[in-house]
DNA sequence: CCAGATTTCCATAAAAACTAGA
DNA sequence: TCTAGTTTTTATGGAAATCTGG
């Protein structure tokens, strides 16, 4: 796992095993720092399943950056190596519900997860299927692959239908699965998440509740030194860690955002030929990192939502104030043209105010809607949360 | 046939401007 | 002059229809 080959060595003086850096990386047991207390409370809610019972389904509250998903997915492949030595099989699959934002998009997901075509028998094409259809099989597939499937549900909270959530954490007790067992664990960024739950999917689905506390400063700068064995000896400058530290400080804590700040600081030295890691490096990794999460959420929108949001940002810069709000109309008719640009057609009025709320969805813009009075009615005005110039950089990496 | 995307159609909200009544 | 009620307007957003790729 962490021998990976490094075939530019003599040249590569900063990084010595980068997927450290990763977030998604999953360290070893001894490397998750500050969450005793939270996985033991996982632990103990999965516990059953080790034994080829039914477990605890749990949902999981938090800050971004707090471990949640880490935690999770630690959590449920110990189990499965517990579980082996008590001839138990589990499965595990882990739904990102920001992706797979429809009920059959995340039950086909599951399913094709804990799917193995040539010991089943059973396929998942990419759509095509009823919903009920992929719940067939899905049930088909872990009745005679598992004994238990833990079904780790990502935020949970961005996915547009509840119905998912009263299949899956009731799927035993009506009978969908015979000989195997099911559990969810869901995860949210909103402690008023369960408000909004149906009372039925709330006492089969909140068996345990755990909320996760946001690292404090001492506990983040131990995750970053943990990590900092994906740089060479002497790599980083003293100052490095507490200053990346701090800035994460700033941002409630938030782990995800030290890492990767850490991770770009990283190759900034790399990209200027630095021996070391410097203070100055973070800074402009600290930009970098602002940039990057967007540039993500941007790329993974479909065109011609980047086709609307870049019309905003142009109209945002020619506007004077900083903030000003551009209005649907205006957008659109801008939007239309940068369509004639790409000789594409565009969508209609009605779409692009979809896609609108969508981007509000996403916390890439605001809209506030607002009445002008008689002989005026009323207007939408959308306003970008972040630069336009950094949007429109993200716009067009993405081509 | 199915889900998901897009289009078509249309009732509606809200507040300044206008009006009638006091 | 002040008040209460009515008019006017348009983008919005819900719902149904239609399209599309598999």
């Amino acid at each position: 796992m962490s021998d990976s080959m490094d075939y530019f060595g003599s040249e590569n003086e900063i990084f010595r095993n980068k997927e450290l850096l990763q977030v998604s990386h999953l360290p070893d047991g001894d490397r998750i720092i500050g969450r005793e207390d939270e996985l033991s409370d996982l632990a103990n809610a999965i516990k059953p399943a080790t034994r080829g019972n039914t477990p605890n389904n749990v949902l999981v509250y938090g800050k971004t950056g707090t471990g949640k998903s880490l935690c999770s997915k630690f959590i449920t492949t110990q189990a499965v190596e517990r579980a082996e030595r008590n001839d138990v099989s589990i499965g595990v699959a882990y739904v990102d519900c920001l992706q797979e934002s429809t009920e059959t998009q995340a039950v086909q997901s599951a399913g094709h997860q804990l799917n193995d075509q040539p010991e089943t028998d059973i396929s998942i094409p990419h759509s095509g299927l009823s919903t009920s259809e992929y719940y067939r099989r899905l049930w088909r597939i872990i009745d005679t692959r598992y004994d238990v499937a833990l079904i780790i549900l990502d935020e949970v909270d961005k996915i547009e239908d509840d119905d998912i959530l009263m299949q899956l954490s009731r799927a035993v007790e009506s009978g969908k699965l015979t000989s195997s067992t099911v559990g969810v664990i869901g995860i949210s960024n909103k402690v008023r998440y369960k408000d909004s739950l149906d009372e039925r999917i709330k006492s089969s689905l909140c068996e345990r509740e755990y909320v996760f506390s946001p690292y404090d400063a001492t506990q983040i700068r131990e995750i970053l030194r943990s990590r900092s064995d994906a740089f060479h000896e002497g790599v980083l400058e003293d100052g490095v860690v507490p200053r990346v530290a701090a800035l994460a400080a700033r941002e409630h804590g938030d782990a995800r955002k030290a890492i990767d700040i850490l991770r770009f600081a990283g190759e900034i030295a790399e990209e200027n030929d630095l021996e070391t890691v410097t203070e100055d490096c973070v800074d402009q990794a600290h930009e970098r990192e602002e940039t990057s999460r967007l540039a993500e959420l941007i790329s993974k929108s479909p065109s011609h939502a980047k086709l609307v949001l870049e019309a905003m940002a142009l109209l945002t810069q020619q506007k004077e104030g900083d903030d000003a709000p551009v209005t649907t109309n205006e957008a659109y008719d801008l939007y239309k043209r940068l369509c004639e640009r790409d000789q594409s057609d565009h969508l209609k009025l009605r779409r692009v105010r979809d896609i609108l709320s969508e981007l509000e969805f996403l916390s890439i813009i605001e809209q506030e809607r607002k009445w002008a009075g008689k002989g005026k009615g009323n207007y939408m005005e959308n306003r970008l949360i972040d630069d336009p110039a950094v949007i429109l950089a993200a716009c067009n990496e993405s081509e």
